[in-house]
RNA sequence: GGCCCGUUCGUCUAUCGGCUAGGACGCCAGGUUUUCAUCCUGGUAAGAGGGGUUCGAUUCCCCUACGGGCUACCA
């Protein structure tokens, strides 16, 4: 019997998400639901200092609007919560116990200034001091002090913090699903924290018990935590358990410049790192998000989907659903993606052109609604005419506001190109010729405007380009005719006539 | 510095020993749209360097260079 997939996105709440964060989750969640299995949202907050109130609801949120929702976490308890590590506290001591007992850790009561002493020592010699094998025995903890002297401290309040023994001169081989296999020499491992002196477990110990007792079958995650995985491994051991698949994902990295993407990025060359815009709580500071900006969750998703990843087609445009179907983690890359605003606003304008028009009805009915302006136009036509020039829903009011509004201003420009001396009394012919036109539809009115153009012998822009100006305001928008159609007779005349009015003051 | 991971057009990437190295973004040119945008067509541009292995290496191995990550009582 195969184990049901399990997996779990493992956030730290101490800011907002970023897209990196995002991405991790996104190939958490698509390995899932391929697999048909479950996803975990697990908050990692063992670290009480680094807390940021809003985080935890931030990181929530976020996935929710990326509509990759986790099937058991904090709110939506599942058989194996809490989902939390700071209620999941006294879980943590007793596996530390019993690494103690059974010889694969011990207790350390250095303090951190003579461990930060040493470092420093170390540096000035051009060396690293880890805290191992070859020097555990000269500092102070249960393996260099007498089992009397440990007790002692143990009774007292002096604080101490429990360490992993990392075991010497053996040549691991750790697999990872995208990386193959990786060999480590334990030597050079430090013997890490396992349990602080606050009473709290460190990363490492909260993340391998829990994935353990929450019955993790496969973990995937960033590639800053490659380094540890010997570590990780190692205590599975030690403890005896079953190690879940390991997988690292590649950092997704700066557009320009070394190092990966960081929210300075963002601020400076003025795209989103987070999905959703995210308001500081101690600064007063706020930084944008994708969906603030109007961009559409599906084409985000695609987005990330793509940083370090393809289905080894052509196709690049996927909805959700079809990333689920072609999802594959061998097709992972192991290489860093520099991020790129650009591609990523293609993804946005081709996941806009899809959705369906109704939807931009409504965004139309808003814009109106906020401009407190009631009209009679056919909204689905003004869509239809102007939709395809969009990239964000904000676009649309932009281009058809002069579907509802006659232009008053007029681009000086765009005048100064299409006004000459004989333009008004054309202008007036244009009039009577629309207004005999009893079949105002965009066929009738086009062939019938050129036709009259042809007959006068005169160049087509001579007309056509004021007409536009008459109509949108500047030399923009989509088909002129159309436009006329869509307002109607009345107003196209309307608007020619205030044009005229408008020139001869 | 040490350890680990990586390296194909400017960017994201395809290729799992046979390559005239394919696609997408961007950029450039042309066409459609008698406007602008869209759209279409074409173009630009790449396997870090050096050694092996092989009939044949972008593909496998080694070295170097470069890039990235980690190196906390942070995750």
């Amino acid at each position: 019997m195969t184990k049901n997939v399990r997996v779990r996105f493992a956030p730290s709440p101490t800011g907002p998400l970023h897209i990196g964060g995002v991405r991790t989750a996104l190939f958490n969640y698509l390995f899932a639901k391929k697999n048909k299995g479950t996803f975990i949202l697990r908050i990692e907050d063992t670290d009480q200092n680094r807390y940021v109130a809003g985080a935890e609801e931030y990181i929530k949120e976020s996935l929710n609007w990326c509509m990759i929702p986790f099937d058991e976490g904090p709110g939506k308890e599942g058989a194996y919560g809490p989902y939390r590590q700071s209620e999941r506290k006294h879980l943590y001591k007793q596996y530390a116990d019993q690494l103690i007992a059974n010889g694969n850790a011990y207790y350390a009561f250095d303090t951190a200034e003579t461990l930060d002493a040493h470092r420093k020592e170390h540096e000035a010699k051009g060396k690293t001091f880890i805290y191992n094998w070859h020097n555990r025995e000269k500092l102070t903890n249960s393996l260099s002090l007498s089992e009397s002297e440990v007790a002692d401290r143990l009774a007292s309040d002096i604080p101490y913090v429990i360490r992993f023994k990392s075991p010497q001169d053996r040549k691991l081989t750790l697999d990872d699903e995208i990386r193959g296999t990786i060999h480590i020499d334990t030597n050079i491992l430090d013997d890490k924290i396992l349990f602080k002196s606050d009473g709290m477990p460190t990363y490492h110990l909260a993340n391998i018990v829990d994935d353990h007792l929450m019955e993790i079958t496969h973990v995937i995650r960033g590639e800053e935590w490659l380094p540890s995985l010997a570590l990780h491994v190692l205590l599975y051991e030690a403890l005896d358990w079953e190690a879940p698949s390991f997988a690292h994902l590649p950092l997704i990295l700066k557009p320009v410049g070394k190092g990966k993407l960081s929210k300075r990025d963002g601020d400076k060359m003025g795209f989103p790192v987070f999905p959703l815009e995210w308001k500081d709580p101690k600064k007063e500071e706020v930084s944008s998000g994708y969906r603030e900006d109007g961009y559409l969750a599906t084409a985000v998703v695609n987005m990330l989907a793509f940083l370090g990843w393809n289905p080894g087609t052509e196709q690049e445009l996927f909805s959700l659903d079809e990333l689920i179907t072609a999802f594959e983690i061998s097709r992972v890359n192991k290489a860093g993606a520099k991020f790129d605003p650009e591609k990523t606003k293609w993804f946005q304008q081709q996941h806009f052109q899809q959705v369906v028009n109704a939807v931009h009805v409504e965004q139309l009915k808003r814009d109106l609604d906020e401009h407190k302006i009631s009209t009679t136009i056919d909204l689905e036509k003004v869509v239809t005419a102007v939709k395809e020039r969009a990239v964000f829903s904000k676009d649309l009011w932009a281009l058809s506001s002069f579907f509802f509004n006659s232009p008053t201003l007029y681009d000086e420009k765009a005048i100064k190109k299409a006004w000459k001396d004989d333009t008004a009394p054309l202008m007036h012919e244009l009039t009577r010729i629309l207004t005999d036109i009893s079949d105002f539809s965009t066929e009738n009115v086009s062939t019938t405007v050129k036709s009259w153009i042809k007959g006068k012998e005169i160049g087509f822009g001579k007309i056509m380009m004021p007409l536009r100006i008459a109509l949108v305001g500047s030399l923009q928008g989509p088909d002129v005719f159309e436009i006329a159609t869509i307002i109607g007779k009345e107003a196209t005349i309307e608007r020619i006539e205030l044009l005229i009015a408008n020139k001869a003051v």
